[in-house]
RNA sequence: GGGCGAAUAGCUCAGCUGGUCCAGAGCGCCUGCCUUACACGCAGGAAGUCGGGGGUUCGAAUCCCUCUUCGCCCACCA
């Protein structure tokens, strides 16, 4: 349908479920005939020799006999030739040198003729004869579109009982990936780029680690592909496009390529003119890496810029662009245009088919846009980004994609709300000015976090993990910083509990470097922000450093401690709902068998355990278990919660069944550990840092069984 | 036909060098809350024989083999 020459790499492979023609061609000098498969009758009437394998004892014989070509009504030879396997289908092949690649071959080893018998726009008609019916094809045919064609040939091959049988079969056919049209192999004149030179240098670049590819596996395709290398068809029939710098002599005949357009044929000063075809699209786009810096001038753009770093791209371009980029970089500046190829993957709906216009199961970014914002629709299919996967996306269901990344872009601009309105106008002193001493358990644990975090990040953009890149700072906004630490510091903030100023210090700081590494999933909200935090002005967060694992300080002891309280936070609010308790009604809870680093830590952040567990009282309950007539509950290290709860809420009998049911639960996992723990094999055979863990468990789970056991007692459970 | 990849909660997917994975997230689902940043929210919860089978290992969602299903790349079998 394009009406153009196209390259191997430009046709697409597709199972097509097709009619396997036997044909009878009759010997031209005696009765009988030899039968031919085909899927393609109509090419036919281009056959100029029908071939058999050269070792073929029973067919060999016949080679040097005429046939009778049916409808064109030609006699042909039957030749000799090793591209007929031995042995397969009826052992004897049509060869039609103008219509098919490797008949073309086969034809130019035996010096036949190659009569085109269609036309540009596959319509029936011997070229010979300048658009005249017949010749090859006889009038009845003439002008026929190649389908319509195959159907009335068959009809008179069927007419003549020249027709044996038809199967049908499945086979690859070649598509044009542009508009998928069935390819019509047609012999013409196009001009072609020997690859091979080319080619030897990229290979040997990518065998060196020149450039690698991500994920890995591409890069087995691109090798591959280069090996086998076909030269490149650049001449394509279309009306648009660069001119391809061929001029022919009117006179003399001379070719020439030229740089500027001639006045004249410099053999014989004779007119020329320039090749009517234009040049493959990709043969402008290979020099991108550098046409786009000035080049061939040696400008500064291009020494400062090429090669570049990371080239990220679509995987099915990988030969169209990406290996034509790094053959002409090498080529012409002799280097690699870039170290590192990153092959995003591909929007598929909810049946894994490609997302396409012309296929109508797209879903329209710019509805996305302004339904969920640009933000929501960056962060929804970077999260779904993990090295070498696709995204599967539901286009009758954007809510299940796009909801998360809107919600989050709503959860990061009410942080931002919260923060500015109490941050104010001036500008936050830095973090380094900040004494040590004045930071309170949670500013020091909210920093330890960052510094994880922002670790992590940075190795994850670093080794293109763009999901969990993504994923990292998602969750230290939302889980921890949103909802440990502002519910932290909003005492502090309004002036309800000390610290105000350090906690100014640390939110803004946090706040800033979370920005930064939000910034490549949710760029629009993190710009708006950043710009609005006191001091920052017109700075851009797009150039502003990005944070390292510097960003914060990293402090086990306060990770540990922090983790303590909100273990007793996350088993009061349990409890609240398991009873039923109401939101607004406040109950007493006693933390004891604790360490003292835990009950020291609970105390420190009492205002924020009082207020998110809504409690009245917190008492340190000692060493024994509480007894009373409340809810129990066991922390992860042993320590013994305790809620009163009054008014003959509580059944002793589900409080016992509660605590059983998790003696029993921490009882198989001990069980566990302790075995292997008791195996020889495992202490001698695993790494010690293996065993220290499972020791280590061992210990907690221990310490937290004897805490329910002592507890069961206690309440008297039976 | 050759090469490669994937199968994990209802859905879409993470799980990086086998051991904090008694298997996680988002969306959906159930319960209770409009607690002056956010109901696009908060708190609590249910939900999985990690496709089937076999093997290696002290130990497997993770490594190997095999089967089943899906997908990708390459390919001149008329």
């Amino acid at each position: 349908r394009c009406h153009t020459a196209l390259s191997d790499e430009e046709a697409e492979h597709a199972d097509v479920e097709g009619a396997l023609y036997y044909i009878r061609y009759p010997f031209a000098d005696s009765a009988g005939h030899v039968t031919v498969a085909t899927t393609r009758p109509e090419t036919m009437l281009g056959d100029v020799a029908i071939a058999v394998n050269p070792d073929d004892a029973e067919r060999r014989p016949l080679v040097g006999r005429h046939l009778i070509l049916p409808i064109a009504e030609l006699e042909i030879p039957i030749i000799a030739d090793e591209h007929v396997e031995a042995g397969f289908g009826t052992g004897f092949v049509k060869i039609t040198p103008a219509h098919d690649a490797d008949d073309f071959e086969v034809g130019r080893r035996h010096d036949l003729a190659t009569p085109i018998v269609m036309t540009a726009d596959a319509r029936m008609a011997d070229a010979a004869l300048g658009g005249k019916p017949g010749g090859r094809v006889p009038a009845p045919f003439f002008g026929m579109d190649r389908f319509e064609a195959r159907k009335a040939i068959v009809a008179a091959l069927k007419e003549k009982g020249l027709l044996e049988k038809v199967e049908t079969r499945l086979h690859a056919v070649r598509h044009c990936y542009r508009c998928d049209t069935v390819v019509e192999p047609r012999l013409s004149e196009q001009w072609f780029v020997t690859m091979e030179p080319l080619a030897a240098p990229a290979l040997e670049a990518y065998r060196k680690g020149q450039v690698r590819f991500i994920p890995e596996r591409r890069g087995d395709e691109f090798e591959q592909w280069l090996t086998g290398i076909r030269d490149w068809n650049i001449s394509r029939q279309l009306w648009w496009g660069h001119r391809i710098p061929v001029w022919y002599c009117e006179q003399c005949g001379l070719v020439s390529a030229l740089r500027e357009d001639p006045a004249a044929c410099a053999a014989c000063g004779g007119a020329m003119h320039q090749d009517e075809d234009v040049l493959d699209t990709w043969f402008s786009s290979w020099l991108w890496p550098f046409s786009t810096l000035g080049w061939p001038e040696r400008t500064e753009d291009l020494a400062r810029y090429y090669p570049t770093d990371v080239l990220v791209t679509a995987p099915e371009i990988i030969f169209f662009w990406v290996a034509r980029m790094i053959m002409a970089g090498l080529h012409f500046l002799g280097r690699v245009p870039f170290h590192t190829v990153y092959l995003h993957g591909t929007v598929r709906d909810t049946h894994h088919v490609k997302m396409s216009k012309s296929l109508g199961n797209g879903i329209d970014p710019l509805e996305v846009v302004q339904r969920y914002g640009a933000d929501a629709l960056r962060f929804a299919v970077t999260s779904g980004l993990a090295v070498g996967t696709d995204i599967i996306l539901d286009p009758h269901d954007l809510d299940a994609s796009f909801a998360s990344g809107r919600n989050f872009a709503n959860k990061l601009w009410n942080v931002g709300r919260l923060l500015l309105s109490t941050l104010g106008e001036a500008p936050v002193p830095p973090l380094a000015s900040l004494p040590d001493e004045r930071l309170t358990l949670a500013d020091r644990w909210i920093l330890a976090r960052l510094a994880a975090v922002a670790g992590e990040t940075t190795e994850h953009l670093e080794k293109f993990r763009l999901n969990d890149a993504v994923g990292t700072p998602y969750h230290f906004l939302w889980d921890d910083f949103a909802d440990w630490y502002l519910e932290e510091i909003k005492p502090r903030l309004r002036g309800e509990a000390p610290g105000g100023d350090a906690a100014r210090v640390v939110a803004a700081h946090a706040f800033d470097r979370v920005l930064r590494l939000l910034h490549p999933g949710m760029p629009f909200i993190t710009e708006e922000l950043f710009r609005k935090l006191p001091g920052n002005g017109a700075a851009s967060i797009m150039v502003a450093p990005w944070p390292g694992a510097d960003a914060g300080r990293a402090d086990p002891e306060a990770e540990r401690d922090f983790a303590f309280v909100q273990a007793v936070v996350d088993a009061v609010r349990a409890i609240r709902a398991d009873y039923g308790v109401k939101p607004g009604q406040k109950v007493a809870a006693t933390v004891g068998r604790a360490p003292a680093w835990g009950l020291d830590a609970v105390r420190r952040e009492r205002h924020l355990v009082d207020r998110l567990a809504q409690l009245s009282g917190l008492e340190d309950g000692g060493a024994r278990p509480a007894a009373g007539p409340g809810a129990h509950a066991v922390l992860p290290g042993g320590a013994d919660l305790f809620v009163a709860l009054g008014g003959g809420v509580i059944d002793l009998a589900r409080e016992c069944e509660k605590l059983r049911a998790e003696a029993t639960r921490l009882g198989t996992q001990l069980d566990a550990v302790r075995a292997k723990l008791a195996n020889e094999t495992f202490r001698s055979r695993a790494p010690a840092d293996v065993v220290a863990r499972e020791t280590e468990k061992e210990q907690q789970w221990s310490a937290k069984r004897d805490a329910i056991a002592a507890k069961l007692a206690a309440l008297g459970c039976a």
